[in-house]
DNA sequence: ACGATAACTGACCGATCGGACAGTTCTGTC
DNA sequence: GACAGAACTGTCCGATCGGTCAGTTATCGT
């Protein structure tokens, strides 16, 4: 049950947003009472905490398998790891996509400026010849926030795409 | 008073969203009170609809002056366009960033994937070489919206950053 | 000075939201 | 079948929202 709420849950935020999806909206589509919800979950911000909870592992665990990389290796593993990301947690991504600095006050909600600063910081010094370029990395946190936006492609051929676009963006051949 | 109104709004909107901004929230910034709003506007609505009023002009305008464009040129053209506007309409790109999905229902409001959509079909076929590669005009659509971040520096470099990092995605020399 | 009109406001309304809570139903154990 | 606890619900509440409206204040041409 409590997977069917967030199975809801994480549909319906990324189609209106979190502020555009009431607790009655989720009850409704899960087909239950809304006080129903709030007796798995205590309150609405705990239904989006852990929606957002198993990313911020994984991207710990990124971060921790790019720091012994250095150089183009490393820009490449980001490159693949932020691809890979985008793709798994789409509706999470377009959550944040949505109500990016409308939740603020959440302290468990990963803010994509850390995420963004994370990666560059995880890379400054790295990316071989030139230093990581703003625009560059702007574009591939682009690619992961756009990757959100639902284009009707297959999951393959968007990872190869996404891929050699970041690759390009950073100067990379592919 | 009504361009007052509309610099508070559009700040705030950009800050927490529309959805997170009650017409109070403007009334408190602008210093007067929200039944004054309501005399200016017809409603909240219209007060969004004339933030992006411009945006769509001239967005029109950039496709007219692609129409005649083709090749690199085109691409190039597109790519100082499209930079451009995201520079001089940073708020409003960054309100769109935010409410991008929860407004479908404002007619008279730019929609990402029609701008997008309108993009790429302005260049389908002009660029050289290649068909154009989504995930580079993904790439380009993400820096047009993270532009909106906020990113703390000079407009200058931003600009030259942004077109040179867009010009890399699509393949393209600086 | 005065009337007309624009500009503005406080008070109020209906709707909706997140949430609280007492009470009911379901489910498994002995 | 009796009991316990988990699962669930209907109903209510305070707060907040967008919007209305009668009434007040400021502005300006004459």
């Amino acid at each position: 049950m409590r997977a069917d709420i967030l199975d809801s849950a994480v549909r319906l935020f990324a189609a209106h947003g979190f502020r555009g999806t009431s607790l009655q909206d989720i009850a409704s589509d899960v087909g239950c009472s809304k006080a129903s919800l709030l007796y798995h979950f205590t309150n609405k911000d705990a239904i989006l905490s852990e929606l957002f909870a198993p990313i911020g592992q994984e991207f710990e665990t990124l971060l921790q398998r790019l720091a012994p990389l250095s150089g183009e290796e490393a820009a490449r593993a980001a490159v693949a790891g932020v691809v890979d990301m985008s793709l798994r947690f789409r509706n999470q991504v377009k959550i944040l996509l949505l109500d990016v600095d409308t939740m603020l006050d959440h302290p468990d909600l990963p803010c994509v400026d850390d995420v963004t600063e994370s990666l560059v910081d995880a890379l400054v010094g790295r990316v071989p010849e030139q230093e990581p370029r703003v625009a560059g990395w702007m574009a591939l946190l682009g690619i992961f926030l756009t990757t959100a936006r639902g284009v009707s492609i297959p999951d393959e051929t968007m990872r190869s795409e996404l891929t050699s676009g970041a690759f390009r963006t950073l100067g990379l051949s592919s």
